[in-house]
This record gives C-alpha cells, sequence and structure tokens, in this order.
RNA sequence: UGUCUCAUGGUGUAAUGGUAGCACAGAGGUUUUUGGUACCUUUAGUCUGGGUUCGAAUCCUUGUGAGACAACCA
C-alpha cells in the first residue's frame, strides 16, 4: 500500500537509493532522519561528475526534509589549498543548493580523531609502526596473497601511546614512522590488512597550521567525521565499496548507541567525447591544452557555466541519467539535450551572422531605414517584441547562399527567392564573384515591397527563411565556436594511446568578422541568447563593450546538415 | 589464480514473480516567417546454459564478460 502511494506521488520511479533512505524511514532507523553530506577534497575544481554528487547528496535532504553538510575533506595538507575552497562553495551555490551555516571541515575533528586513535591504542586496536613505506606495502601482500604481519605488531600498548605522542610533537622526520590499525592482515580485502590511519606531515596544514604533525588518512577519518556530524547516510561512489567494511569497522568502535552511518555506493558520471578524472583536467590546464579550468570546452562547472550551461539545465541532466551501481557512459548527446531544452524556453532570439556575406538588395531607396518589429522568444510571448533596422546593405550568412544548389537546397541561389526573417521576401538576381579565388564577395537581390512581414502578400510561400544583419548598423564580433574536446568517445579506452592524441584540432575556432544586431551593444557577460537558426551563445567574460566576444554553447539541431552530409 | 560489485535496444534508465516501458540518439512524417520548437509514426533490448513456477528481466544455479581493490591520495 505504502509502496504504491510513495511511487505515484513523483513524476518518476525511486532510484535504489532513494529505496533504501526510504525503507530506513519507515523502520525508523537513525530515528528516521536524513542527513546527509557533499566531502569534496579542496584541490581541484569541481567537474560535472560532482554535480551529480550535489544532487545526489543535496537532492535527497530536500526530499525527506533532512539537511546536508558541506564538509571539506582536508586531512592532507601537501595537496589541498583555501584557494579551492572558495571556487567549491561558489560552484555548490551556483548549482542551486545550500547548506546554510553547516561547513565543517575534517580538520576540525583533528582533535576528536586524534582521541579515538589514542583509544584504538589503548584497547589493543592500533599500533606504530616503524618500518618504510616500501616494507609495508611489500608486506600488505597482493589481492591474491595474505598479508605479512609487521614486526611491530604487538608492541605494548605504553610503547605505542608514547610513540604516537612523539610522533605528533615532531620529534620523527617524516615516513619515519606510521600509526596502523589492527585488522587482520590475512583479509581478502586489501583495506583490512591493519591499514595506517596516521602519517607524520610535516608542511602546515591550511587550517589548522602547525598545530598538528600527524594527520589522519582518509579511512580514518571520513566515517568518523561523519559520525560526528549525525550523518545517516554516506553516499560515495563505487569505488569506494572495497572501504565500506573499514568504515563500518571504525565506527563500530566509536559508537555508543544506536545511531550509525552508513556508506552506500553509486555509479560515478561519465560523458563520451572528455575526460573527467582531476588529474587529467589538471594536465590539461598545466599542459595549456586548454586555457585555464575555465575553458568552455572543459568538463568543471566554472567551464560549463562560462560555456553558457545553466544551472537547471545541468539538474535535468543529472535527473536523466540517474543513480544505479552500473558502470555507464554517458552520451554528451544528452546534456547537450539538457541545455538546448532549458535555453529554448528561456533565450532571448537575436541576429547575427557569423560567416558574413554581403547581400545588396537593388531596388530598395538608398537611404532608407525601416524599423522591423521582431519577437523576442515565439516560446514565450511575454518576452516581447523589439525593432531591428533594416536598410539596403545587409549581411546574411555565407552558408545561407549556393551558386549551383542542390535540389534540397532551400536558401538563396541565382534566381531563387527567399524571406528575410521579420523583413521582406527578396530575389537573387545576381552575385559578384572573385575569378582568382572563386569566393562569392556580394549578391544582389531585388525585394518585394508588398512582402513586408504583416502584409497580405508576406504570406506567400517561400521555401526559406534566413537571418540578417543590417550593414550600416551591425556590431562587430568576436565568436567562439566549441566543440568536443576529444575526437572519440573514450579517450582514455585504449591504453596504447596517450589520451592528448584524441584531442579534438578543432575543439575551438574563433571567428572575429561577425556581425550582430544592435541591440546587443550592451550584453554582460554570461548573458544567454539563441542566434536565430545558428545555436545558443552567452556572452564571454572577456567581452567588452568595445569588443563583444560570444561563446556557442550548442549549435541547434541542423536537419539540413544531415540532408547535406548524405 | 582472491574478495567485492555489476550485466535490459546504439546510450542512459524503468518494470521489485503477471502486457518489457521512458528519455536521448537514429529513421520517416505533420506544423512552422528559425531546416529551430512542438506534435505524430517508427527501427531496436532482458549476456549464456540449466532449474523452480501456471507464469521469470526479476528467484536458484552454471558459465561468460566488465569493473573496483595491492598510495604514508581522496
Amino acid at each position: 500500500m505504502t509502496d504504491k502511494s510513495e511511487k505515484t506521488e513523483g513524476s518518476r520511479p525511486l532510484n535504489f537509493i532513494e529505496e533504501i533512505v526510504e525503507r530506513e524511514i519507515r523502520d525508523n532507523i537513525n530515528n528516521g532522519r536524513v542527513h546527509t553530506r557533499f566531502p569534496p577534497e579542496p584541490n581541484g575544481y569541481l567537474h560535472i561528475g560532482h554535480a551529480k554528487a550535489i544532487c545526489l547528496d543535496f537532492g535527497m535532504a530536500q526530499k525527506y526534509g533532512g539537511k546536508c553538510n558541506l564538509r571539506f575533506d582536508d586531512t592532507n595538507p601537501i595537496k589541498e589549498d583555501v584557494e579551492y575552497v572558495d571556487s567549491i562553495k561558489e560552484d555548490i551555490k551556483w548549482l542551486g543548493f545550500d547548506w546554510e551555516d553547516r561547513e565543517y571541515y575534517a580538520s576540525d575533528y583533528f582533535g576528536k580523531l586524534f582521541e579515538f586513535a589514542v583509544k584504538l591504542i589503548k584497547e589493543g586496536f592500533a599500533y606504530v609502526d616503524d618500518q618504510s613505506a616500501e616494507v609495508i606495502s611489500k608486506q600488505k601482500g597482493t589481492p591474491t596473497e595474505p598479508g605479512i604481519e609487521s614486526p611491530y605488531r604487538n608492541r605494548s600498548v605504553q610503547e605505542n601511546l608514547d610513540l604516537f605522542y612523539r610522533m605528533n610533537e615532531g620529534e620523527f622526520p617524516e615516513g619515519a614512522r606510521v600509526l596502523r590499525a589492527r585488522v587482520d592482515m590475512t583479509s581478502p580485502n586489501m583495506h583490512m590488512r591493519d591499514p595506517i590511519i596516521y602519517r607524520i606531515i610535516l608542511s602546515p596544514h591550511h587550517r589548522t597550521g602547525s598545530t598538528w604533525k600527524v594527520y589522519p588518512m582518509y579511512d580514518f577519518a571520513h566515517g568518523q567525521s561523519d559520525y560526528f556530524e549525525g550523518i545517516t547516510n554516506s553516499l560515495c561512489t563505487l569505488e569506494f565499496e572495497v572501504h565500506r567494511p573499514l568504515y563500518d569497522w571504525f565506527v563500530d568502535h566509536l559508537k555508543t548507541d544506536d545511531y550509525r552511518p552508513h556508506q552506500t555506493e553509486f555509479n560515478r558520471l561519465n560523458l563520451t567525447y572528455t575526460v573527467m578524472s582531476k588529474r587529467k583536467l589538471l594536465q590539461l590546464v598545466q599542459e595549456k591544452r586548454v586555457n585555464g579550468w575555465d575553458d568552455p570546452r572543459m568538463p568543471t562547472l566554472c567551464g560549463l557555466r562560462r560555456r553558457g550551461f545553466t544551472p537547471e539545465s545541468i539538474r535535468s541532466f543529472v535527473e536523466k541519467i540517474g543513480y544505479t551501481k552500473v558502470e555507464a557512459l554517458n552520451d554528451v548527446a544528452l546534456l547537450e539535450h539538457s541545455i538546448r531544452e532549458d535555453l529554448n524556453k528561456r533565450a532571448m532570439r537575436v541576429s547575427a551572422v557569423i560567416n558574413p556575406l554581403k547581400m545588396i538588395i537593388t531596388n530598395y531607396p538608398e537611404g532608407l531605414v525601416e524599423e522591423m518589429t521582431i519577437e523576442n522568444n515565439p516560446e514565450d510571448i511575454s518576452a516581447g517584441e523589439r525593432l531591428v533596422s533594416f536598410s539596403r546593405e545587409i549581411y546574411i550568412e555565407q552558408d545561407d547562399f549556393m551558386e549551383e544548389p542542390p535540389a534540397k537546397f532551400f536558401r538563396l541561389g541565382p534566381g531563387r527567392e527567399v524571406r528575410l526573417k521579420g523583413a521582406y521576401i527578396v530575389k537573387c538576381e545576381g552575385f559578384k564573384k572573385n575569378e582568382v579565388t572563386g569566393v562569392i564577395e556580394e549578391i544582389y537581390c531585388t525585394y518585394d515591397a508588398q512582402t513586408r512581414s504583416g502584409m497580405p502578400e508576406s504570406n506567400r510561400k517561400v521555401k526559406g527563411t534566413l537571418h540578417w544583419v543590417s550593414v550600416p548598423h551591425a556590431l562587430d564580433a568576436e565568436v567562439r565556436i566549441y566543440d568536443r574536446l576529444f575526437s572519440v568517445e573514450e579517450p582514455m579506452a585504449n591504453k596504447d594511446v596517450d589520451f592528448l592524441e584524441y584531442l579534438n584540432p578543432d575543439s575551438l575556432k574563433v571567428l572575429t568578422n561577425c556581425k550582430v544586431e544592435a541591440s546587443l551593444a550592451g550584453v554582460k557577460p554570461y548573458d544567454l541568447f539563441q542566434f536565430q537558426r545558428i545555436g545558443y551563445f552567452n556572452v564571454d567574460p572577456d567581452s567588452t563593450p568595445q569588443h563583444l566576444v560570444f561563446n556557442r554553447t550548442v549549435s541547434l539541431k541542423d536537419s539540413w546538415a544531415k540532408v547535406k552530409n548524405k
């Protein structure tokens, strides 16, 4: 009964995590509370894969009346920096989520974690190992062979305690000693073979300075931090599945009543034609294969934002791909669909000619300018209308004229008629061609004065409608045409080929001679538009009133391109 | 020669023992002053073998394939 009502409530069926949570609520596990956390490490920029996690962590809390904490997992002072903290917070807010006053850091718990380690030592569950990293690693065995016990495994509690305190006094150099949990060296799960839980790091931490000389490892910090914060559901990606027994082992030694957090793993987001690993993204930035973390070709949230993606489109995409335990490769076409779907509803339509070809309307009076009324968005009447100047000389798209057009070409060619969007029907009477280069330099048309939009004659059927910009009114603009960063679906799939080999050489084309309508004079960075018949574009932060710069977010679907390529 | 996880159209997902559905992509069409949008139609799927059952994508089992795990990273 309850099952049914819960399922029909939403517009889609529950995913497996929602099913788990609803069962827990029903069974009053953890008093029926739902409290999640998003735990980024402040060592890089967030990408769309993180967005999938953010939407789940914050989304579950929202859906079930719970809370979601933001917790920086800052247990490694060598790799982390405050620089990243701010960008991460900005990206989460931009995506549309709010952690309110619950901004935490694993480093907030260094004291409690240290005490817990001391407790484990006293109970015989942890020991100081004096061996080198290499030796410890060797003793760990392999996935198919058991490990062997360290000669230091049975040190006295007193000695362990003494050594551990002195490790934290800075008495020993980095690497000299570690603290290990005393679990099981023969466990088939490598993570249970006496994992290292504390190591000596002498570099200062970005938040705690030089207070500490020993720092907890991820496994010794994460579950415990969840516990300290009262987290109920610790949601993470599939590769942490093998860590779960250790997560539970620590929580079991920490908990004092029925409350306990537990970990559930879901599949990562992989996208075709890109890479998602922080290391690879860093490499692209460092080797200047892209222009920084916010390069519009990057799958980072700042990159997608600069490219013109909206938070709504990203959330909608994440909603569409779902959460399962199957390792998936998501088609970037679905992301593109999500942004088109969103922008179709909200983007103002404007006229921009990115590869200009001048048209002279020979029978149009010289010096005459007419103001044409054009709707701002046919999908949204409330967006209103605007006036656009029309004159004797206009720019049209080079692609909209062919000297010898094929049958299916609905645009302009010698003797053909087309409609100029919101203006007149014109007929091509001739063109000027550079005899040396073969380039069409100008085309000459006549217009039918009775076909101005709104006049009865304007209803005449013509095959095509072109966008245009009046020459004397046009604004110059730079347009950056972005395409997929890689030319293959899975740049990492072939182990014998460096992923850089698959970089798409045409992922960025800069067009500097573009002409846009005058209404674009006052645009601000991140403003969104549809360039009529071309695609969705936004204003790049590089843009100034003197030098307009637009990024192509995504092209419009182009059924002519399909016909043409047949 | 380990442990854990997974396997449904091209892709991502649903169906929780009872008509294999949805979205994207593909194909075709209608409408259209965007070759856009919207709408309609359509192609295409339960990894393999066995078992339980009136009935199996679902439960049991065999095999196959894929992934994760051997950082003093997270």
